[in-house]
RNA sequence: GCGGGCGUGAUGGAAUGGUAGACAUACCAGACUUAAAAUCUGUUGGGCCCUGUGCCCGUGUGGGUUCGACUCCCACCGCCCGCACCA
C-alpha cells in the first residue's frame, strides 16, 4: 500500500497552484469579491505556532469563500519597523535593517511550505521605503487636514541611559539595561486628533454587527464618555480658583477634600516656593507612566495647606491636596475626594485623618460609613441627606442629573460630556521606525517636507554603541533646506509608532506598489476586510488606531467613504498554549527546558541527555522565555503542513486558548494517513451498487451541511468532528464503489479547505476534474438532510426516562396518546393522571407528575 | 487598581433553554504478529444494587427563574488577557 508522503506531496501542489495562478487576486468588477485578512506578522526570524493557526484560519475562509464563488484577496506583508530590531543591533552589532529583512526571507521560507492561499505578489514589508514613503505623504496630508498637531506629554526617562523607554522597558519602576529608577519626563510631540472622533467612533461601535461583543464593549469603554459636572473651587487666599471635573456631582455634600495632580499648574507653582512639595512631586512623578503603575502605586498625598470655598456653603472650607493618583490628562487633573462613596477617596481619607460625611444611605439596613464606602449602582434607589438639589428618595442618577440642573441654574457649574480617550501621541525617540517627515526652521518654524522629496529615508550608516537615538547623532542626515525658505534647517529625528505602520497597511495592500498612498479604484472594490482575523490583544488599540486612521484618509482623500469603518468582520482566536517544563538552577531558580529536551513516561518527565527530574509547569502561551515553544518548521518536517493545519483546527474552538500536545499531532498525523488509505482502497474497490448506498449519500450530505455551516461559524473544532465521524461512516460502509468514491470525493472537497494538499491527492487519485483547490464547494440536496422517522426522549419530570420513535411529522394530540401508552411513563404515574405535558415537536416531551 | 473574558470526565472539547459528555486524546482489553510498531475491534463521568430495559449523584461554589438550566439572573471563588512608547 502506497504510504501518504507529505513531504513529496506537499510540495508538489504548491508548484501546481503557483503555476495555475490560483491565488493571484485581480480585481473584477464583474465578481464579487471577498478580502480576508490576517494581522500580519512581526517579523522576529521564525513563525510560531500562533501563527499557523492564524493563517490557517485566514486560509480555511479564503479557500471557503474561492469555492463558493467569490473573487477572494488574501495577503500578506510584514509589520517590519520596531525596536526588537535595534534592541538585536544593541546586543550583537548588526544592522537593523539587515536583521529585520534576513527575519523576513527566514519566516517567508518557513511560511510557503503551509501552502496557504496567500498572494505573494502583493508582499511588502512596512520598513520598505516604498511602504513608509507612502505613509510620511499620508502624515504631510493629515498635517495639512488639522489632524495632527504638537503638544508635550510624558514619557519614561532613563536619568543613566539617557534615553526613553518604553513601558515594557520599565521592570518594576527601573530601567531594564540601567536599572536606574525611573522618571516621568515631558517632550514636545506629535498627536493625531483622535479625541474628536471619539463620539464617532463610539457610536460606530454599534454598526460593527459581526465584531466580537467583547472588543465592542472593551473599545466602548477605552473611549469612556462620560456625563458629568464642571465647576470651580473658589480660593480662600484668592488664588486663581480650581475647576474640577466630576461625574458624581451628587456627592457633593460629601466632600472632604479637593485634590490635583502633581503636574497640576497650581502643584508646579507651590513647589517652586516650598520645597517639601518639590521633594513630594518629585517622588510622585517618579514610576512608570501606565496607568497601571499609577493605579496600583501606594495612594500618597500633600496637604499644600491652601483652603477652597464649597460651593454651596462659603463659610465650608476643604483643603486642597496633591495627590499622586490624579492624572493630569483626565478631565482637568483636580478632583474633589467624596470618601463616603468612592474606596480610593476614603482610604485617603482615613491614611490622613479627613472627614467622612455620608450623603446617602442604603433604603434597607442604612448604617454610616465605616471601612468600605458605600457604592451602589447608579440605579439603585437610596435615601438622600439633606441634599440641597430636594431629593429625598432617588437613584444615583436620578440625582446626578438633577444636580447638573440645579447647578446650571443657578450658575455655579455646567453639564459637559467628556471621554477618557485621549489624542495619539504618534512621537517615537529611535531609529527604526518611519521617520516623521518636517524639518525645524530657525526662519518658519516647524514645516513639512515637500512630498517630491518622499520618502526621507533612514540612514544606513547609524552604529548602535552608544544609548539614545543614532539619528540625533548623525553627522549630516539631520541637515536639510526648508521647504518654504530653502534656508538650512534640521530635520526632526523622531520617528512614528509603529501602529501608524500597521493603520493603513490593509488599504495598501488594495494597490500595494502604487505611487501614491492608495488607488480609489482598487480601495473601492477591494475594501472593506470581510473577515478580519486577529489577536484579542489588538482589541483595543490597534483596532481604535486602524477605524480612526481609515477616517482620516477618507479625509484627506485616500479612501472612499464606505470605507471609514474597514473591517466588516472581526474574528479574535485565542492562542497556542504548552505545557512549561524546569528543571532547577543552583540558586533554586528555574532552569526551563524546551519540550524536545523532556522525555514523558510513567516516571515521570525527565531530561533527555541526564534523566534529570524536570518539573511540570501551567499550561501557558508558547514564548521563548519559558521555552515552552514547538517549532512548527519542525512539525512540517517530521508529519508535513497538512498534519500542522488539521492539528490547529482541531478541538478547540478558534476563539479559545489551544494546547499544543505531542499526542494531538501524531493523531492528526494518523488520521491523514488513514483517510488516504481509504482512498486507495475505494479507487480498487468494484463493489456494486446496493442498498447501503442511500445510507452513505444521506450521511454524505449531513456532513457536507455541518462542515459548511462550521467554517460559516468559525467553529472548525467542529467541522473536524463531523469529518472523523464522516471518515468512520465511510469505514464502515458497506455501499457500493460508485456511492463510496462519490463520498470520498466530497470529503476531498471538504478538506480542501483545512488541508490542502491531501485534498489534491485524494482528488487526483479518484480522477477529480482540474484542481480540487479551484472546484466548487459541494452543495447539500435538502431533501437528503430529512429524516422520516425522529427519536423523542420523554422526560419525565424534568429527567429523561424513554424515548419513542416516530413519523418526524406526527401531530401533537397522537404523540400524547403514545406517551400516555408508554409502559415506562404508566410506570413513573403510577395510575395517576400527569398534571402537565409538554410536547415539543420534533425535540422531547415533558410529562410533569 | 480599572476594564474584558473563561471555568463541563484523566485531557482538549460537544451540547447556547429540551437525551450532558458528540468528536478526539489518554488508559484498559481483544484481534493480527515469533515479537514490537502500525492497523482493526471493544470498554471507559462517579457511585449503588452489579438482577434487568435499574436507581442515585454530576457542568468552579452558593442561591434564584422555568415543566425543563452547562445554557438565563444574582452573589462568591479561581485562572487568563488588556491598560495608551511591546507588537
Amino acid at each position: 500500500m502506497s504510504r501518504y508522503n507529505a513531504r513529496v506531496v506537499e510540495p508538489k501542489w504548491q508548484v501546481a497552484w503557483n503555476e495555475a495562478g490560483v491565488f493571484q487576486a485581480k480585481r473584477d468588477t464583474g465578481r464579487e469579491k471577498y478580502y480576508v485578512l490576517e494581522m500580519f506578522p512581526y517579523p522576529s526570524g521564525r513563525i510560531h505556532m500562533g501563527h499557523v493557526r492564524n493563517y490557517t484560519m485566514g486560509d480555511v475562509i479564503a479557500r471557503y469563500k474561492s469555492a463558493t464563488g467569490f473573487n477572494v484577496l488574501h495577503p500578506m506583508g510584514w509589520d517590519a519597523f520596531g525596536m526588537p530590531a535595534e534592541n538585536a543591533a544593541m546586543a550583537s552589532g548588526g544592522h537593523p535593517r539587515e536583521w529585520t529583512y534576513q527575519n523576513i526571507a527566514d519566516m517567508r521560507g518557513q511560511m510557503k511550505p503551509l501552502g496557504l492561499s496567500i498572494d505573494w505578489s502583493r508582499e511588502f514589508a512596512t520598513c520598505d521605503p516604498e511602504y513608509y514613503g507612502q505613509q510620511q505623504a499620508l502624515f504631510i496630508d493629515m498635517l495639512d487636514a488639522g489632524l495632527i498637531y504638537r503638544k508635550n506629554a510624558v514619557v519614561n526617562w532613563d536619568p543613566v541611559d539617557m534615553t526613553v523607554l518604553a513601558n515594557e522597558q520599565v521592570e518594576q519602576g527601573r530601567g531594564w539595561r540601567s536599572g536606574a529608577l525611573v522618571e516621568r519626563r515631558e517632550l514636545t510631540q506629535w498627536f493625531f486628533r483622535i479625541s474628536d472622533f471619539a463620539e464617532e467612533l463610539l457610536a460606530a461601535l454599534d454598526t460593527l454587527e459581526n465584531w466580537p461583543e467583547k472588543v465592542r464593549l472593551m473599545q466602548a469603554n477605552w473611549i469612556g464618555k462620560s456625563r458629568g459636572l464642571e465647576f470651580a473651587f473658589e480660593r480662600a487666599d484668592k488664588g486663581e480658583a480650581i475647576n474640577v471635573y466630576t461625574t458624581r456631582p451628587d456627592t457633593l455634600m460629601g466632600a472632604s477634600f479637593v485634590g490635583i495632580s502633581p503636574d497640576h499648574p497650581l502643584a508646579r507653582e507651590l513647589e517652586r516656593t516650598n520645597p517639601d512639595l518639590a521633594a513630594f512631586n518629585i517622588e510622585a512623578r517618579k514610576g512608570g507612566t501606565t496607568e497601571e503603575a499609577i493605579e496600583t502605586a501606594e495612594k500618597l498625598g500633600f496637604d499644600t495647606g491652601l483652603k477652597v470655598k464649597h460651593p454651596l456653603n462659603a463659610d465650608w472650607e476643604l483643603p486642597v491636596w496633591v495627590a499622586n493618583f490624579i492624572l493630569m490628562d483626565y478631565g482637568t487633573g483636580a478632583i474633589f475626594g467624596c470618601p463616603a462613596h468612592d474606596q480610593r477617596d476614603l482610604d485617603f481619607c482615613r491614611k490622613y485623618d479627613l472627614p467622612v460625611i455620608d450623603t446617602f444611605l442604603a433604603l434597607e439596613n442604612p448604617h454610616p460609613v465605616e471601612a468600605e464606602a458605600f457604592v451602589p449602582p447608579k440605579t439603585d434607589k437610596v435615601r438622600w441627606l439633606d441634599h440641597f438639589a430636594g431629593l429625598d428618595i432617588a437613584t444615583g442618577q436620578e440625582a446626578i442629573d438633577k444636580t447638573i440642573r440645579f447647578a446650571e441654574k443657578h450658575g455655579w457649574g455646567k453639564g459637559v460630556t467628556k471621554y477618557r480617550l485621549r489624542d495619539w501621541g504618534l512621537s517615537r525617540q529611535r531609529y527604526w521606525g518611519c521617520p516623521i517627515p518636517v524639518v525645524h526652521c530657525d526662519s518658519c518654524g516647524v514645516v513639512a517636507e515637500d512630498k517630491a522629496n518622499l520618502p526621507v529615508r533612514l540612514p544606513d550608516d547609524v552604529t548602535f554603541d552608544r544609548p539614545g537615538n543614532p539619528l540625533d547623532r548623525h553627522p549630516s542626515w539631520r541637515d536639510a533646506a526648508c521647504p518654504k525658505c530653502g534656508k538650512a534647517a534640521k530635520r526632526e529625528t523622531d520617528t512614528m509608532d509603529t501602529f501608524v505602520d500597521s493603520s493603513w497597511y490593509f488599504a495598501r495592500f488594495t494597490a500595494p506598489h502604487a505611487d501614491t498612498p492608495t488607488v480609489l479604484a482598487d480601495a473601492e472594490y477591494w475594501m472593506n476586510v470581510d473577515q478580519y482575523i486577529g489577536g484579542v490583544e489588538h482589541a483595543i488599540l490597534h483596532l481604535l488606531y486602524a477605524r480612526f486612521f481609515a477616517r482620516a484618509m477618507n479625509l484627506t482623500g485616500h479612501l472612499p467613504k464606505s470605507a471609514v469603518e474597514p473591517f466588516s468582520a472581526l474574528f479574535t482566536q485565542g492562542m497556542v498554549t504548552h505545557e512549561t517544563y524546569a528543571t532547577r538552577g543552583k540558586d533554586g531558580r528555574p532552569v526551563w527546558r524546551s519540550p524536545d529536551e523532556v522525555i514523558m513516561d510513567e516516571k515521570g518527565a525527565t531530561l533527555r541527555n541526564t534523566g534529570e527530574t524536570v518539573e511540570v509547569g501551567p499550561i501557558i502561551k508558547m514564548s521563548k522565555s519559558k521555552k515552552n515553544v514547538v517549532d512548527p518548521e519542525d512539525i512540517i518536517d517530521q508529519y508535513g503542513a497538512d498534519t500542522a493545519r488539521w492539528f490547529v483546527m482541531s478541538d478547540s474552538p478558534p476563539e479559545r486558548d489551544v494546547e499544543w500536545t505531542a499526542s494531538g499531532a501524531e493523531a492528526a498525523w494518523k488520521h491523514l494517513q488513514r483517510i488516504w488509505r481509504m482512498a486507495v482502497e475505494i479507487e480498487a474497490d468494484n463493489t456494486p451498487p446496493n442498498d447501503a448506498d442511500m445510507e452513505l449519500t444521506r450521511a454524505t450530505h449531513r456532513t457536507i451541511a455541518d462542515v459548511t455551516s462550521g467554517i460559516e461559524g468559525f467553529a472548525f473544532n467542529k467541522s473536524v468532528a463531523r469529518l472523523y465521524e464522516f471518515t468512520n461512516v465511510l469505514a464502515k460502509s458497506n455501499a457500493g464503489a460508485a456511492a463510496k468514491k462519490a463520498a470520498m470525493l466530497a470529503m476531498a472537497q471538504l478538506l480542501q479547505p483545512m488541508v490542502p494538499h491531501l485534498a489534491e491527492e485524494v482528488w487526483q487519485h479518484l480522477g477529480g476534474k482540474g484542481l480540487v483547490a479551484q472546484a466548487p464547494w459541494p452543495r447539500t440536496d435538502p431533501t437528503m438532510l430529512i429524516d422520516d422517522n425522529v427519536t423523542l426522549p420523554i422526560q419525565v419530570n424534568g429527567k429523561r426516562r424513554t424515548e419513542i420513535s416516530v413519523p418526524r411529522d406526527m401531530p401533537k394530540a397522537e404523540i400524547e396518546k403514545l406517551v400516555l401508552a408508554d409502559e415506562a411513563v404508566l410506570k413513573y404515574l403510577g395510575g395517576g393522571q400527569p398534571k402537565k405535558l409538554i410536547v415539543v415537536p420534533g425535540r422531547i416531551v415533558n410529562v410533569v407528575t
